[in-house]
DNA sequence: TTAGTAAATTTAACGTGTTAAATATATGGG
DNA sequence: CCCATATATTTAACACGTTAAATTTACTAA
């Protein structure tokens, strides 16, 4: 079933993740570029707006970026006035990062173009076929991380 | 069957696929790292391992790396004298990279671990669902690629 | 109270992704 | 032969991924 000799390089399972990604990335990315979003920016952005405040650490967790990134982010989208830092006084080691008007308002403007750049994916991979490619991405990740 | 509000997060497909990514990329990570290989830099290994010679162009495409992200990797292997660069006669603009012989026997020691690694993913995630996902995941591409 | 450890965040350093600009060489028309 | 254009490659600039170290604040035991 499996030759031993090493797979051919388009059956590389990393590689095949990677353009799946890419290619679904390349809907997402016009409407962010015009408003001068990185798809992780944009990931910040989607779940402040989302909550009240969050301190980096849970924020990190649920935009599943690591701290340094975060850092960068946050500093980047503080100094556009995007998001705020607000001191925690019973611990002032954490910040709480929220959302502000600007924030939420360029919020409102991308985030519908970003359903309709999914429901057209959706249409064109078939709605059946995208539940089951969740399905077995989720139980990939499931039976590889536990170990 | 679909909600009009933004999905949840951990519906992002390309949150997902990049989670999947990582979830598969972490079973080759230790054999690479041990020898101080990035993934893109072994990508350039294992591609120039089973050509005699490629130049930069030919082989970013086979790479998958964009022509910068390759010159750099070019210079750090070479700096490491694991390839080596051949001027073309025919047109001085181009240069030739081949594999040098520290190169291919790195190649030969990391090859039949990622080989291990690969047949343990298959092992665990299935051989018929793995080539489930192949499929899916080259249809997805082909249906989002074009147009 | 203080020393020591833990936790939250930032900074540093290096490699890669990406776009645009720079450099060098080829090629074709005048 | 010369110039304009095209092609191959590199460099620059900026953002992110990753690991380790630095910094600041909190906590805890002596």
């Amino acid at each position: 079933m499996s030759d031993k000799s090493l797979r051919k390089f388009n059956r590389s399972l990393p590689m095949s993740l990677l353009r799946a990604r890419e290619a679904v990335m390349k809907k997402f990315m016009p409407s962010l570029k015009a408003h001068h979003l990185s798809p992780q920016q944009w990931r910040v952005i989607r779940i402040l707006a989302e909550h009240d405040a969050l301190d980096i650490s849970e924020l990190a967790e649920r935009c599943y970026l690591l701290m340094p990134s975060l850092s960068r982010i946050i500093q980047n989208l503080e100094s556009r006035q995007l998001v705020v830092r607000n001191s925690v006084e019973s611990d002032q080691r954490r910040c709480a990062i929220s959302i502000t008007p600007d924030g939420q308002a360029l919020f409102d403007i991308i985030a519908p173009q970003s359903e309709e750049r999914y429901a057209y994916i959706t249409e064109k991979f078939g709605y059946g076929k995208l539940e089951l490619l969740y399905e077995m991405l989720d139980e990939l990740i499931e039976k590889l991380d536990d170990e």
